[in-house]
DNA sequence: CTTGCAAACTAACGTTCGTTAGGCAAATAT
DNA sequence: ATATTTGCCTAACGAACGTTAGTTTGCAAG
């Protein structure tokens, strides 16, 4: 990827997270560009080619980073402290590719979104898997594990509706608010 | 609204949740009726109308729930609990439209938007109020309150990714589940 | 100086979009 | 029985859509 079409990709992506990908026509991406529309396709295959890549770069990064939580050997606590301490920074240090990996994902078509969801179903089971662990380690309370990871993913999720960058509060403070809210939930009390 | 607007309406919701509202055409919805796409100007003042009647009817019902769940005087875990109980069998039983509400109201344009934001903001700081509540009875931890409103409701919003009707869990279970997960989170530890 | 290449351009293509105008038939009201 | 309304139709509008073809520009390597 030349350092011009990273240029033009952030550019898309900022365009697109304001209307989202349906709405948002090629004309409006290169208007931001200055640029003709016809130009883009130097860069990129079609206007899909835009949301595959930006959909699954985000997907590469949140799977890396389960992987990588499940296997260093922490106990689950850490672990899933970890994890959602990760998430939230990817999903705050690629805000606008954030925004478009949570709600345009569907206008995938094709081999493209069978591929994509297998590959969101591989994270949602990193996050399945972290939970077994404090199951396991008898720490967690006996709970519906895809129920579990669902909501707590859902919560992690949200955050691109209200973060701003400039907020008060820094991508490890919501983390760290976020895992207590949900770790004392999910913590059995050791009465 | 006539029986027919009603079944017209229902099935175009029936249409847009599918592929979303912009991706979606007029003669989408026309086709899964079986009729013109001018004719269903006869019912409609333009597209944007069916996303329009479709948030605010949600906005309605879901603002109307909260404003009861407020007005009773219920001690804060019953009122968290009837909120998150509603809100679940609003969403439950209005599958289509809620996906809507949720997924497109993005797509809705000038005071429409403005006005279906102040509704939402009323809906919202209603959750709020009853997390207040259960602050001054001390029976919820110190928290930021938007912040916990907003992380409340985005994973019940969530069951609208994954709840199938015909699925294992009814609204109420689902709503009792849900409940526990984020109430024992929320609540102080009385030891 | 020439060649090669990347990145932009102009022009336009065929398609699909949301929407309107006007008419016709059946149901309903007078 | 007649008038009105309702619900749909056919036809078509202009605008916007994604995309392609072919060309020009500017820079870097030979």
């Amino acid at each position: 990827m030349t350092e011009r079409k990273r240029e033009i990709l952030a550019s898309s992506q900022s365009v697109l997270k304001e209307k989202g990908y349906a709405a948002t026509s090629v004309r409006d991406i290169a208007k931001a560009l200055e640029m003709e529309p016809a130009s883009l396709y130097s860069h990129f295959k079609n206007k899909e080619d835009i949301l595959k890549i930006t959909c699954f770069d985000m997907a590469d990064k949140f799977e890396l980073a389960v992987r990588e939580v499940n296997d260093i050997y922490f106990n689950a606590e850490e672990k899933l402290r970890l994890a959602i301490k990760l998430h939230v920074e990817i999903l705050t240090q690629n805000l606008d590719s954030a925004i478009i990996f949570i709600r345009d994902w569907r206008n995938l078509t094709g081999t493209a979104l069978e591929q994509f969801l297998t590959k969101r179903n591989a994270y949602e089971k990193g996050f399945r898997e972290i939970v077994q662990t404090g199951i396991d380690e008898g720490v967690f309370n006996e709970t519906d594990k895809k129920f579990a990871a669902l909501t707590i993913l859902s919560s992690v999720n949200w955050i691109v509706e209200w973060y701003k960058v400039d907020g008060k509060l820094n991508a490890e403070q919501i983390a760290d608010k976020l895992s207590n809210f949900i770790l004392s939930g999910l913590k059995k009390e050791m009465i």
